[in-house]
DNA sequence: ACTGGCTCCTGAGGGC
DNA sequence: TGCCCTCAGGAGCCAG
């Protein structure tokens, strides 16, 4: 489910409620996600949040001993401001109770998900090392991405959703970017121009942008932090749209599968 | 060094 | 209604 933009609408959803509060209870009710919910997670109890941070698609809650908290939503996992008493959900498996009287719920129906607790400098973990620019920042450049597609013939959604190349972008908005940018998705990507590629480096930021501001994408389940869906869906060009008519030129949108993942693109807007 | 394929898991939706 | 099949917003790991 969630990318980079609800990510990010989640981490601004659950900011104001928790940054700089004191953590009174870690209730784990399942532990066997991803990776398993580490024992010493309850460490933080008694500790408080000073910063509530994203890269990537993980979610980082500096606490006051040193440690991150590090969250990832996988395919289906939401994270919401709730109150102790409100009830369990069955698939509510991670509650951290607040000192002013709220409580962060991690929701995860399909457990791709993940709630660690790093030591040290979490940006040197093994999960977060590896990945490349923020989309969103000044190290995300038409040069970097035209460096990145230099030598590689796969396909240019598929490189794009490569975290190493640019982190954060997945299968709704590899679709919508490339769509923006009036490039076919199974275009190899050493095949692309550096023009091209400098389009399609601005088309991945302005989507990105535009989503965040939407409050993201609800397509099924995702909530933010209030329990509120996204509302990005409407302005998607081609996601999800098989079929359908292209919101520029009215010809069918297709689909097909491209490194396993559904594909969406305009036969005529996209060359 | 890349590339494509497989895997984890639950639930929703379509077809019959 | 109900049952069965397919598919889903991620991403690490594997063999070739």
């Amino acid at each position: 489910m969630p990318e980079l933009p609800e990510v990010e609408t989640t981490r601004r959803g659950i900011e104001p409620h928790v940054l700089g509060e004191r953590i009174a209870e870690v209730i784990v009710r399942r532990r066997d996600l991803r990776q398993p919910v580490p024992r010493n997670l309850r460490a933080i109890r008694g500790r408080r949040i000073t910063g509530v941070g994203r890269r990537s698609k993980y979610l980082l809650l500096a606490i006051d001993d040193g440690c991150t908290l590090l969250v990832h939503l996988g395919m289906s996992g939401n994270l919401r401001v709730a109150s102790p008493a409100d009830p369990w959900k069955t698939h509510d498996h991670v509650g951290v109770t607040l000192a002013n009287g709220r409580q962060l719920r991690f929701h995860d129906p399909r457990r791709f998900g993940l709630v660690l607790r790093l030591r040290g400098d979490p940006m040197a973990h093994r999960l977060l090392a590896h990945l490349g620019p923020e989309p969103l920042g000044d190290r995300f450049t038409p040069a970097h991405l035209a460096a990145a597609c230099a030598t590689r013939t796969a396909a240019i959604k598929s490189v794009i959703m490569d975290a190493r190349v640019v982190a954060g972008v997945g299968n709704i908005y590899a679709s919508e970017a490339l769509f923006r940018a009036g490039i076919r998705p199974q275009t190899a990507a050493s095949r692309l121009s550096s023009p091209r590629l400098a389009r399609l480096a601005a088309a991945i930021r302005t989507t990105l942008a535009d989503a965040v501001r939407a409050g993201g994408t609800t397509l099924r389940d995702f909530l933010g932090a209030d329990g509120r869906p996204g509302f990005f869906k409407q302005r998607l060009f081609v996601y999800d749209r098989k079929g359908e008519a292209c919101r520029v030129c009215g010809t069918p949108i297709r689909q097909a599968v491209i490194g396993q993942r559904a594909t969406y693109w305009c036969p005529k807007c996209q060359r």
